[in-house]
DNA sequence: GCTACTGATGTAACCGGTTACAAGAACGGA
DNA sequence: TCCGTTCTTGTAACCGGTTACATCAGTAGC
């Protein structure tokens, strides 16, 4: 391992020389700059992360806060690989590398009702390595222990998690728009009874979702109806429970938009165990566009959420705030209906 | 942020009693032991990580090699979350976190063949950050450059790649057996002419995958045909065209092995296009057991992997390492037959 | 009572960078 | 020629732990 102090004594120059070389490069005369440069890349030297980070008091992190909520076993995200690759390459290209933080569960064993392990010990954590910020995936619907996060003054980026303070902002979907536009896309085709399985109560993105629906709804001169609003969890089995419940009423809707392709696949087999042709009988349109989607018979017709745009988004915003102190504008990415089959406007 | 040194002043001691007590702490005495502790939890006081790593010349954290492989766009872990929560979870409960090296994308510009960012410039990044130790997954067929990291000297544990060396091990499912039983399976319900469509050459859980396809075919007292063997690439649309290919024949298979739950969607389409009935005329068995193989219809018959043992089998083994120096033997998880529709078993 | 040993703790030198400050060189203007 | 800038570089004090070594007290053995 090769020290600064070596290149230096190789140069005939002092270490805070080096240092300067590869910090504040304008404030070293050229020729100096250029020897110290190509004798550190003969020698592969590259500075000790450890001591920068002890001496800057800052460390060319981003903490991964990503737990999985107990209460909701089996849940995955419905793009993970997208997220981190995004995330991952956007952050790298300043330098920045992405710490997964994780706490010893005991947390969660002693308090059974909390899905994060102890944020506390996770603030402690970014303290500790001196993390230069932190991304906060949802994973689940308690996501006010994120507002702990913000508070601690670190620059934060939550993903589909509305989190406001100095240096906090957030990424998530037009979860309302796509919804709407799902909405207005079944009014379209003539439906005009359009039921709605949600998403979670108290997750930010099912409750936009819902929002959407309505909205959709009444911009297409559509009376909205409660008892067409059925509460699901963003799984399969609610998808199908909540499906055979509209289906049981007398006068069942027509088409449903359901909050997740997860539930959408669910209505799916609901309807055909019900005897029904999706999408002759009943159409439907599912939210995220899984790949699932386009597997299942008839293909789902979805809102697709644009994956490699949250990583990319998440790193972004959280650059600005390390580079400018102020929070930028939470984002919104711009979602797209993908017509497919299950909706039946291609019949 | 509390300082050791703060600690050490309330309680009357110096920093290096406060330092052993969280280091060796049987070498204080009791009655000190205790008034050190009560008061470090009094103050919230957590060590310095950048501090701790700097002086120990090694950090708490673990390197994660994960790079898309951009010969293989669109390639997707087929259980990535199970994985990345394994890994941490085990490691936290050592103490250790997971760092996701990120190099720049510049040395992917400059050499478009390899797959890798630059391997060098991942090594140098260990060493920057002093890491305890390295996971490396699989991101495509060239897994080579990974004998760059195991001759490092650094603890190493790759996931489907063979890895050796002082400090190196592996962790893989048991494809061949895998495979096997899926074979053996389609033996017993009568099938004489059993195909496969295999993954990338050159990618070892492939070679195994179609190795166990051999052997199951010899303990089944069948004959292996060399034409019954279709190169893929674990993707759905080769396992599409290898099956037309295959229906093609004047004596078509009647049974198929896909090396991947993906490839056997794809011969599963492959053959409603031709026309016939999954598992009446075909049948069809996958690799993976990824969440799609119990959603198309019919539902795949797969061999199942231990996606939550992975994680965890990679993490014990370099814990292993990280305490003992000399490498464990690699891993085999067991994997899983689990019988769905497409074979026709319950038919 | 003296020596040898053990156990507990303090002292100080690291680990490898960063950076405030000082010092010296070069240079332009009066 | 002298003074005030500006530019470049070195000196040394950090950052916050760890740990080899020294010190000192207590105790057992003779």
């Amino acid at each position: 391992m090769v020290t600064a102090r070596e290149v230096a004594q190789l140069c005939g120059v002092s270490v805070a020389t080096v240092s300067r070389v590869f910090n504040r490069p304008a404030t070293v005369s050229a020729t100096t700059r250029e020897r110290v440069e190509r004798v550190a890349r003969d020698l592969d030297f590259s500075p000790n992360e450890s001591a920068r980070a002890l001496s800057r008091q800052q460390s060319a992190m981003v903490g991964l806060v990503w737990d999985t909520d107990h209460r909701r076993p089996g849940w995955r995200h419905p793009f993970l690989q997208d997220l981190l690759l995004g995330l991952k390459s956007a952050l790298s290209s300043h330098g920045y590398h992405l710490l997964m933080l994780a706490t010893s569960d005991d947390a969660r064993d002693r308090h059974p009702g909390v899905s994060l392990a102890d944020p506390l010990a996770y603030v402690s954590m970014t303290r500790r390595h001196h993390l230069a910020g932190l991304v906060l995936i949802d994973s689940g619907t308690d996501a006010e222990a994120f507002t702990a996060f913000a508070q601690s003054g670190l620059p934060c980026v939550a993903l589909d998690v509305a989190l406001s303070g100095p240096r906090a902002t957030y990424v998530t979907s037009d979860n309302a728009g796509g919804a709407a536009s799902a909405v207005r896309h079944l009014a379209s085709l003539g439906h005009r009874r359009i039921a709605t399985i949600t998403g979670p109560r108290g997750n930010a993105p099912a409750t936009a979702r819902t929002e959407g629906y309505r909205r959709g709804l009444a911009e297409a001169g559509l009376e909205a109806r409660e008892d067409l609003v059925i509460t699901g969890d963003f799984y399969r089995e609610s998808g199908f429970v909540g499906m055979r419940r509209l289906l049981a009423r007398k006068d069942p809707p027509t088409a449903v938009f359901a909050a997740s392709d997860e539930m959408a696949v669910g209505a799916l087999l609901a309807a055909r165990a019900a005897g029904l042709q999706v999408p002759a009988d009943l159409a439907v349109v599912g939210f995220d566009d899984i790949e699932v989607a386009s597997l299942v018979d008839p293909a789902l017709t979805t809102v697709a959420q644009d994956k490699p745009g949250f990583g990319t988004a998440a790193a972004g915003a959280l650059l600005a705030m390390l580079e400018n102190a102020d929070a930028p504008e939470p984002v919104l990415l711009p979602t797209k209906l993908v017509v497919r089959e299950s909706c039946g406007s291609r019949s």
